[in-house]
DNA sequence: AGGAATAATTGAACTCAGTCCAATAAGTAT
DNA sequence: ATACTTATTGGACTGAGTTCAATTATTCCT
């Protein structure tokens, strides 16, 4: 995920990430991501087809490097949340400081090309990847916070996807859209208010459910 | 997704769907999903590797039949239900007489096995389809009851991963689990009660959300 | 009975992502 | 110089999925 961090010892790196990154993103442009091999962007370097794997693990990676920067700033995010909010609206605000880092001025090529993903098993694949990373994170603050595990899984995943869908819809209002922020609060709203009306432990009704993992 | 429809004229079907399937639940069993190739599954049965693909478009499809039986009945659901409720709880209701259809003696592969799809490409990828495509449908409805696209693809969204955190806490639960309905039940409160408190119209606080598609 | 139409099966060749490995090249530290 | 470290490379391989033309088994029509 992260660039290999550069060697003092050894033969030099030759190509750059960001010279694959770029040749990546011109070809997916000119051809499209599935008119697209990894030969395409190697080629277009001038480098060896395997020299492409030594700084991604996958084509798909490419499509993501924009939106994994800021994803990984997730767990940064949740550290500094209050103690005094509910565990939700902490992750809530976790998200939405995550969503300020984009704006008209940056939207990522997974967000504009987001259409993609609905035609691309690699990029399902990458996609599902995703969601399962950071809705972990997300699970496990909530459980640190004692939400049981069946509403941490539940209360993570229904965050994750607010902030899809809320990134979609800004995604795919082209130069129009504004910033990210007003969606992502109208996505989460709904979600946050559902679980912070929750009476604690009520999540058992006469029902036990294991935790997993 | 469905088997195709038994032909009066032509070549008769030699190899029959369950052949197929039965082999490749025994191999999964035998070597892992990731460890069965579509070679296998058809030497056990004894017929080409190309004629796999005539009854399933994918060997990730075979993971999901049980399942995927279950889902198609959502549609069906959805248009029974009642106009008197919220929105939302007639989605909900619809998960729930889905999710009836399992139960101790009724436990599909993929809920049993779900931790492999963290680990294999094509199980990842044929998730997400069938997460999307569900979403749709109720993403659908929920448009038609006049909810705005943005809470409506966001709601859609969540009430499938309440049904996923669910389903997968069902399913590890072991042999313990009992009935799917208390867990669907306490994943979806949350996320209905937070949706039937959104006050109408609240979605557009001075933003405009363009429809999408 | 003898085609013609229909549909399943098959084999072969192919594409492409991703993995593995051994060889080599290009640097740095001693 | 020499050893060590690391990047690059080529080659072979796996396995899913596609495409296509040829073959085979069956029904319908005459």
């Amino acid at each position: 995920m992260s660039p290999p961090p550069p060697a003092s010892r050894g033969r030099p790196l030759a190509s750059s990430r960001e010279m694959l990154q770029d040749a990546a993103f011109e070809l997916f442009l000119e051809r499209g991501y599935a008119g697209t091999t990894v030969d395409h962007i190697t080629q277009r370097v001038g480098v060896s087809r395997n020299t492409f794997f030594n700084y991604f693990p996958a084509k798909s990676d490419v499509f993501w490097v924009e939106l994994d920067e800021t994803l990984e700033t997730l767990t940064a995010a949740l550290h500094e949340a209050s103690a005094d909010v509910s565990p939700m609206t902490a992750v809530s605000d976790a998200v939405l400081a995550c969503g300020r880092q984009f704006g008209p001025t940056r939207v990522p090529f997974a967000l504009t090309q987001h259409a993609l993903i609905g035609s691309v098993h690699e990029l399902q694949a990458s996609a599902l990847i995703r969601f399962t990373r950071q809705a972990a994170i997300i699970r496990d603050f909530l459980l640190r916070r004692d939400i049981p595990y069946l509403h941490a899984q539940a209360g993570a995943y229904a965050v994750i996807v607010a902030g899809i869908a809320a990134a979609q819809s800004w995604g795919a209002a082209g130069t129009s859209r504004g910033e990210l922020t007003p969606y992502l609060r109208a996505a989460l709203s709904p979600i946050v208010a559902g679980y912070d009306a929750l009476p604690k432990r009520s999540f058992d009704d006469g029902v036990h459910f294991a935790a997993v993992h």
